[in-house]
DNA sequence: AAATCTATAGTTAGTCC
DNA sequence: GGGACTAACTATAGATT
């Protein structure tokens, strides 16, 4: 009784990405468990502030966060923003969403500008052939459509800007089943749904991941040292 | 050998928050590279999304996210919106700030859009009446004026609402100090840092946490049996 | 797919640099 | 703050029900 038994109690695992479907499942659910009890537990001991989000292979979400999550995405995003360059310029993406009816309204205001120029032009036109039928008219109305004029040049650069606003816009929409459960103190929990027909968007590949901070020690990763392509060599955490 | 030696090795600690500043500080550094690293591992081995934010007790910002922070951050608010109702409809308060802005501006230009079709009716009006009858009636000169005047006033005001609003949007407040690294995959690692001077927002008390999922099994973490005020029974974990 | 079990891999509190 | 150490403590892979 020494050696042989090693197909009893836990054993190492490649970090890499589980095959085996129903494996890959029951592993999700525990380790989940464990990521949020971990979290819930550097919350309850150092007090911080944390959000956890995970989707699940299945597409559901699952989120924890102190004091909750969207105040703490809330901090994140407000001091990201600065950071306009490159990868993380999309930051307010969906912020944009919404300002993209604005745009749409902005740009029926244009129009409707326009058509308004077109009916002052008329009007300009008729007073016109007032004026030269009465001579005493007052060329004021020359003012008028010089005043025009620039007013439409004004609009134009308006509807430049908002052009160039309208190019940082992106959307992706997609709705997901959502639960809620008060944790800790039970004065406000509150449970909702909707449901979300779409299916998981999990790309099977890996798309590269980020750690963000000042301070992450990767050597206390290891990530530093992976030289190979994949997520890590295996067995190396 | 028996009971004396209680001096060395881990020790069961209570769930609660740690009052010895120092001491607080290594066991945040310490769990918080775990938290990082069972994140990292759950997208290892279950290739799912995750986002991970915590803030330092003394302010500075760690984030992890597969695909990354963002990514994931915009998949969790595009599908929460739609749960309008109750607690969470603050959810995109701040988001919505600078919204709201906007939206306050969008309501005056469109007042002023509708003044000036106001102003166009009557001007049509007058117009008509002009036309029909008064082939030599001045009046409508000065009305013309008048009106054209305060169009264009409008106008002005519109542009510079427009303006206003677009610095706005370009940039707002508080850059951080932020770094990212790469992890698993080494083919877009993106680092930057900008500073920010703000000091810790924690508040002492626990406000209470949410946990947001479908089936975040809370008998797991004993949530649901806890009677009294806190976080959890000491040495539930 | 979830609850339980078990042995073990992995994490971390306390302490010293 | 970070690194190293040790001994405990915890999480969990795999099997079972």
């Amino acid at each position: 009784m020494s050696s042989g038994r090693k197909g009893k109690g836990r054993r190492k695992i490649e970090m890499k990405k589980i095959s085996n479907e129903s494996n890959l499942q029951v592993t999700f659910s525990k380790r989940r468990s464990g990521l949020f009890k971990k979290a819930s537990e550097l919350c309850s001991l150092c007090g911080v502030d944390v959000a956890l989000v995970v989707f699940s292979p299945s597409g559901k979400t699952f989120s924890f966060g102190h004091p909750n999550v969207d105040m703490v995405i809330d901090r994140y995003l407000s001091q990201v923003p600065p950071q306009n360059n490159g990868t993380l310029q999309f930051i307010e993406a969906r912020r944009n969403a919404t300002l993209c009816e604005l745009n749409v309204q902005l740009t029926q205001i244009n129009n409707m500008l326009d058509d308004q120029k077109k009916r002052e032009d008329e009007l300009s036109h008729l007073r016109k052939a007032t004026e030269a039928q009465l001579w005493w008219a007052c060329p004021i109305d020359v003012m008028n459509r010089a005043q025009l004029k620039s007013l439409k040049q004004a609009m134009e650069d308006l509807k430049k800007l908002v052009a160039q606003h309208n190019d940082r816009i992106a959307i992706q929409g997609a709705p997901t089943q959502t639960l809620e459960f008060s944790v800790g103190n039970a004065s406000s929990s509150n449970i909702s749904h909707h449901h979300q027909p779409n299916s998981l968007q999990q790309s099977q590949m890996f798309a590269p991941q980020y750690f963000q901070n000042p301070m992450l020690e990767p050597h206390l990763f290891g990530f530093n040292n992976i030289g190979g392509g994949g997520y890590g060599p295996p067995g190396f955490f």
